[in-house]
DNA sequence: GTTCCCGCATACCGATGGTATGCGAAAGGA
DNA sequence: TCCTTTCGCATACCATCGGTATGCGGGAAC
């Protein structure tokens, strides 16, 4: 017989995975609160007891998805010495932990409709985000990228990457993976030297 | 005293229209089919005497939003003689097209979650989309750019210049566009180079 | 002028997200 | 141990939503 409050947390997991599943599977706005509380087996008390509603709930697993992407890049970028390395190891690992099917419907495609681009953006920087503007701002700190502004940089890869990643998951080509990671090299290397001259 | 035919196409771009002001101004999900019809001044009958429901009403209407987009970045382009000042003048209009309000919220947030990513590409590609590809490929044919696959360049490319956008219209920094601008005129002009040796 | 057609209004339905209330068992104190 | 409180959750209910079936009225065609 468990405790209230292991009951409570499990009771709340159980929501989350539930809901992550269904929300991953046929996207937020064809996933019905009873098929939710029905799979986890339970009722909508307890989901408006955990949650503020259904709303709130996909908070709850965008957020969870996105500190697991994060986690996936930050481990990617410590396996390396270099700075630099550790920048192109963690787009990578973002590139390839993105063409997961709920990171695709959760994180790229639900998450700013539903939430709004400003708090989808506000919880990308909490988690995943993070990551790359910091990268970002070392590298310039240590002079491997030219003085700019860090702020568009961050979209304009965050951005690509993201669209990347959604292209990748849906086409068949072998080699698109390489050719995307060969792409975004040659975007990443340019950054290191100051536009060549016309 | 309009003829039926005239009636017709005028009930229909009304809705478009008001659906339209509606979806950007609140987004696909917070508008309820009574208050497009209310404001169009007609009733649902007539909604569904033109479209097959509210989704198709949002195809329509997404779809005139790209068409717009696309006409613009063709402009722009098209004012250019050669074919790099086209291509990049070509981004930079659709970096300006991209901040406007309504095609923020219904091409770039609420299109690929309501129509699917797929089906949203597809559009996309037949509109504003094409330009780019058709650029990319040209200035390949023409070896201003090392030979390489364009498709992944293409959805980095676009990517990051949606993202760029939605961060645009958000940002307060007035240096923002500029610094945007100089940050994709950067990335667009190492494609031109081969990667610089390491 | 009669008929037909069609653009559209009206009335209605099931399903959905959300809320109010009640219950039953675990937790806390005597 | 017994009483009381708390709280995690179930039940019942509601407003609104997208969607459908049916009916009407006036322009179009002969």
């Amino acid at each position: 017989m468990p405790s209230r409050i292991e009951q409570r947390e499990r009771t709340r997991r159980d929501l989350v995975r539930v809901s992550r599943r269904l929300f991953a599977d046929v996207g937020y706005a064809d996933v019905g609160l009873a098929e939710i509380v029905r799979t986890a087996g339970v009722t909508k008390g307890a989901l408006y007891h955990h949650f503020d509603g259904k709303e709130a709930l996909f908070r709850a697993v965008l957020t969870e998805v996105q500190q697991e992407v994060a986690q996936r890049v930050a481990a990617a970028a410590d396996a390396e010495d270099d700075p630099w390395e550790q920048f192109t190891a963690g787009c990578r690992e973002f590139l390839a932990a993105g063409t997961a099917p709920d990171v695709q419907q959760i994180m790229l495609i639900d998450g700013p409709a539903v939430l709004g681009w400003t708090e989808w953006r506000a919880i990308d920087e909490a988690a995943a985000g993070r990551h790359l503007a910091e990268a970002l701002a070392a590298l310039v700190d240590r002079g491997l990228i030219p003085p700019q502004p860090v702020a568009p940089l961050t979209h304009l890869l965050s951005g690509a990457m993201n669209e990347v990643a959604l292209w990748l998951a849906r086409t068949s080509d072998p080699a698109a993976f390489p050719d995307a990671v060969a792409a975004l090299t040659t975007v990443l290397t340019a950054l290191r030297a100051p536009a060549p001259p016309r």
